[in-house]
DNA sequence: TCGTATGTTGTAATCGTTACAGATACGCTT
DNA sequence: AAGCGTATCTGTAACGATTACAACATACGA
């Protein structure tokens, strides 16, 4: 298990290198389920039992602030992370719940012969800098 | 106020007609704005003061069900609900928290000369049924 | 070694949403 | 008009994800 890689991918954000941290990048990677912050803390205190539900979120809100994770908000009751890596959508099973990467060129959403699911909706969620806050001080 | 026309929406979706129903339906068309239920609420229970919360989430529910309203997942905090009419994207202003109708061609995520927002994240939400659920008998 | 930054922990609080049970209103039959 | 059944409405209590906060621990520079 690689730690090195994933202690330089927090020295390249200018983060302190710590254990939680690396767990949380490392279970990550490695599990590419979209987990929930509940999810990656039960994993992680299965070998750290003293991990603290509010460490997940700390760290996880570290990683998304400096853009190392994106969050999911799919589901609309938790959220769902997703390290930031190859850019892809993303598409949830109204039946199972399960939320699968769908690696369209992101330019398009219709052309999506994706593998036999059914597609029922198509939201394009953008987030930004809104043109009146680029224009006033706000932002 | 044309009521009727409420009235005509819900009644073509089997759905009794009643005067929350009504003022929710209106609400949401006079107000593009993208309201939480919390401000439909509010803004509903000054003329019917009698009015709980439980009943504008039931009714939201309700409207959800039968397609007539999109809930939107884009703030991660609290569900922002949306007539369901002309179909379009939506842009979350990282800065101030509105959201703004994009009517870009759904089919095209990046043809996007919007006006002078700042796109800064492009998240493509799909929702429907994968295909394991529609091969078992899960659906 | 001391002092300060930063990270970690655990509990309590917050807030959006739902569960539930009682009250009410409406439509239908007689 | 009376009675009944179903659907809606109400209010409170509960739930669950997330955050606030304060105490504790750790690492690093002087």
């Amino acid at each position: 298990m690689d730690l090195e890689k994933y202690a330089d991918m927090l020295r390249e954000k200018d983060l302190k290198v710590t254990p939680h941290r690396l767990g949380v990048l490392r279970y990550l990677d490695e599990n590419r389920t979209h987990p929930t912050a509940d999810d990656i803390y039960r994993a992680l205190k299965k070998n750290s039992p003293s991990l603290s539900k509010t460490t997940v979120y700390n760290v996880l809100n570290v990683l998304e602030d400096r853009e190392m994770v994106d969050v999911l908000t799919i589901s609309g009751i938790e959220a769902r992370y997703d390290l930031k890596m190859h850019p892809h959508q993303h598409f949830m099973c109204k039946s199972c719940g399960r939320i699968i990467d769908i690696y369209v060129e992101r330019h398009c959403l219709d052309c999506f012969p994706e593998k036999g699911h059914k597609v029922e909706e198509v939201h394009g969620y953008f987030k930004g800098i809104c043109r009146d806050c680029l224009k006033g001080s706000g932002g």
